[in-house]
DNA sequence: TTGTAAGCGTTATCAA
DNA sequence: TTGATAACGCTTACAA
């Protein structure tokens, strides 16, 4: 049907690799001719005779567009870039979800980066999406407070915005981006004078990484709430740890160990509350009759647990779309931010004390 | 320093987008050359005074090396494109974790696609991974039975087949293209003796979508086995829902509404089974006391829950990566076809009956 | 309304 | 080893 259509191929002539031109041929019609009938954006000009001809030509032949070739005449692309830290986790996979609702609505495609935490693989796929010429640049996941590692990204980033892309992140902030900020700090404060309210006094945090930002944010801001309440609360009572369900697990091992009399523990993320509750059942330690629990996020499992866990609530798929849509707008005049205010949920995991 | 170099240009000239021909002009060398030591694949072949002087320049200018240029030049890409149903679910974004980190071992960039289980979406970005040119496709998730829908998929599947790329998908195969089958048959099968063995008699199955087939096969594995041992579910045990976590929900106080006496319920995922467990708790029926119940799959959540949920294993996040080699195997001589089998793990939520 | 031809930024062939 | 130069497949002025 379509030979070898000029002498010398360099390639092996990938079977059936239909081009415009073909189908501009097939159908007797001119290259932008047959361009502007199949994809005549704003500009429909094609007689309506010579559309329906090459139109048919095209399915017949099986033409798919090389998005590469349009990219390249357009000088831009249908591309969103995602980066999250581990896509595995409820928190990254349910902001990923919403992500993906939003470019669809978009018709953008997104590409997905998963970093495991490493700062080099995030600015490798920064480097990446920049070759791509993504449009733009999502980054979901707390910075760490590394100022080596944030000063290269930012350094990546400004690079990438410099040739017109655009950069959202959900989290801190770094100069220059937008941003879908958390208001973590607070709502730690929130959570901790929730409880107190209700009769906890002896607070123990899980307090996640310690180079992490948004752990550090929500482990302060309920510790500053604590203290001003009257209940601070001492090192001995703060086990650090991985931000995972081992590693709340883990640090709940280790604050059971320590017998250190806490009525209530905080765990800075749902996650690790999840570790951290089958930790406590394993050492005979009741939730909630010996011992109240709360995490954050809100994340979908958390409902079937036992008991239901308290928790911040954070709109984790609504976040991913408005991250999106900060992504895709014109970041003309200095970047934007927005708030995510966190809302205290107490279920049966704290139930009031006497 | 790079001022406009031709006169005409139709673009607004994206601030410094830097080529490669700025890069070899700065640098006092050919295109050619320029393009030799900065992406010199296997032949080496610049003299290594100026290979430095180029690679200090295209460093010195910021070049970003454009994909959708190399793209075209060298007649392939580095993508890999992921189709999944709902990346928010666990399953699904479990093995979505082992397809990125399989892509990035081979240095593939990911494009994902969520379906929301809607088979002309999934058709519709078969079609765009085609046009982007990706190097494979895979496909995770369930059939419907649908043959009009299938045949449309089967023949898109072929039409990007034909053109060079391959395909592999994670469930029912469709003809001509690699498959991850799990057994999901044989192990529903399983289940049900190794329910039988700890004597329970009176099964229920939470059956998910009729339409689904890897929902039917699980289900049909164990109705088939069960009946083998002498107990045959009545109807009336058997309540379809979509398979999500409030399906699992609202089939299990359909189940208990209708008072049917089972002692077992089968929920053919974990995520339903997560529902389930709430509906009956919810009902005041105790799990594991009044009821046992199972799942499939073994997503991490499952650990956390009380009781513990008995289910049947599947590799997932190994699934992702085993999934991703068998797209990127040249399909040569026919499609392939590994099988995953699935391993049944009896938790608390199914303690011996006597 | 249609056609001609000049790019888009690379890679790879061929000759020097 | 290096350099011209022809593709790669498409979009879009500009001309007809």
């Amino acid at each position: 049907m379509s030979p070898d259509r000029n002498g010398t191929r360099r390639r092996p002539p990938v079977a059936g690799a239909v081009t415009l031109s073909d189908v501009a041929r097939a159908a007797g019609v001119s290259l932008a001719t047959a361009s502007r009938a199949i994809n005549g954006s704003a500009n429909r000009a094609v007689g309506g005779e010579l559309r329906e001809r090459v139109l048919a030509t095209a399915e017949r032949l099986g033409y798919s567009p090389n998005a590469h070739a349009q990219a390249m005449a357009r000088g831009q692309t249908a591309t969103l870039g995602l980066i999250v830290h581990d896509i595995a986790d409820p928190y990254f996979s349910a902001i990923a979800a919403g992500v993906t609702d939003a470019a669809d609505a978009a018709d953008l495609i997104v590409t997905l980066a998963n970093t495991h935490h490493d700062a080099d693989r995030e600015l490798q796929y920064v480097r990446t999406l920049q070759n791509q010429r993504a449009r733009a640049i999502i980054l979901v996941g707390a910075r760490q407070n590394d100022g080596e590692a944030n000063l290269r990204l930012r350094r990546a980033l400004d690079a990438y915005q410099a040739r017109g892309g655009t950069v959202a992140m959900v989290s801190q902030a770094i100069l220059g981006v937008n941003v879908l900020r958390v208001d973590n700090e607070r709502a730690g404060a929130d959570l901790a004078r929730a409880l107190h309210d209700i009769g906890y006094r002896r607070f123990a945090v899980l307090t996640g990484p310690t180079e992490n930002l948004t752990a550090h944010e929500r482990s302060r801001g309920f510790l500053a709430a604590a203290e001003e309440l009257g209940c601070p609360v001492p090192d001995e009572r703060l086990v650090p740890s991985p931000l995972t369900r081992d590693g709340g697990h883990e640090a709940m091992r280790e604050l059971l160990a320590r017998r250190t009399g806490a009525d209530l523990v905080f765990a800075v993320t749902d996650v690790m509350a999840l570790g951290a509750l089958t930790a406590a059942r394993e050492a005979g330690v009741s939730v909630p009759d010996d011992l109240g629990l709360a995490g954050f996020d809100d994340i979908d499992t958390l409902q079937d647990v036992t008991p239901a866990l308290s928790t911040v609530r954070i709109p984790l798929r609504e976040m991913g779309r408005e991250v999106t849509r900060l992504a895709l707008a014109p970041a003309e005049d200095g970047p934007l931010e927005e708030h995510v205010t966190g809302q205290v949920v107490l279920r049966a995991s704290t139930p009031p004390r006497s």
